[in-house]
DNA sequence: GACATAAGGTTGATAGTGTCAACTATAATT
DNA sequence: AATTATAGTTGACACTATCAACCTTATGTC
């Protein structure tokens, strides 16, 4: 397809990526929205996180991200752990049913890659890595230039 | 960041090329959300486009085609053009004030996209928008295996 | 210790995105 | 002529995302 721009490439792939997510997800019988996925594999990976954090990281505001965590914990799939070191903030944590969950959407998110990258070479997809890492990196610089990598 | 599954990536870059574009457009004085510039874009590049031809080539529901399109029409940027061969159906086209913000954002995403790819080789972004479109083809043909490129 | 400023997180409000279902008018097929 | 399919529309709803204002707590300054 040439002549097809950057970002509707980016819209394109985004768009492709979600659906082939939905449909795995949808086979694995869970029903949690994007938003809350990433959240949720973000909380299993990087323990005493917190919503300050994952904001940062994720790139949301953090209203978007209090609303999501409220919506985890209430599915029961994540518990606050309050911070010894500052009374504002609490740590999250997976709960055993987040965490049954989470193994579940890495089995959904394989597929989906793997339905993604059947067509590429191993070096093409680091590549593809390598370039979309370095854009995003350049964005930031411009969007948020004293927020570093956490 | 060794370790970014594609999926985050994606979900990155997704963000920022969006944040860097809506930038773009504020300074250019525009005022649209990012699905009607893509559609208006797309009837300036397409002349006899339908509601149905824009749908499958954005992989959208056309009924988010028809709303974003209603409120293209009545932000006077583009008309629909009885098509004589089929009652149904309806060509779009632009008007001048329609071809005049295209011009607009064809800078906005210019400056993005530049932004995007300032640390970055040509053929790195070449191989990137290969990769990109070898994905999304992939996917169409799981999700959508009947409808082929128009 | 008092005061001012900043930060972590929350809630309200709102706009935009996206999908599914049901419908109408028209086209295509039998 | 009757049936099936299609283009487009509208209703309904969930999800995504941002901005603003607020409260509680932390930090910095005097």
């Amino acid at each position: 397809m040439p002549g097809i721009s950057l970002g509707e490439a980016v819209h394109r792939l985004m768009h492709a990526y979600k659906s082939l997510l939905r449909e795995a997800i949808a086979k694995q019988e869970i029903e949690l929205p994007v938003t809350q996925i990433r959240i949720l594999k973000g909380i299993c990976r990087s323990p005493r996180g917190t919503a300050q954090s994952i904001a940062q990281r994720m790139q949301r505001d953090k209203a978007q991200i209090t609303r999501a965590l409220n919506d985890l914990i209430g599915a029961g799939l994540i518990v606050r752990v309050d911070n010894p070191a500052d009374g504002r903030s609490h740590f999250l944590k997976p709960t055993s049913s987040g965490r049954k969950i989470v193994a579940g959407l890495d089995a959904a998110e394989d597929w989906a890659v793997q339905q993604l990258t059947r067509n590429l070479q191993a070096d093409d997809i680091a590549l593809f890595l390598r370039v979309s890492n370095t854009m995003a990196d350049s964005a930031r610089q411009i969007l948020a230039p004293d927020k570093g990598e956490p």
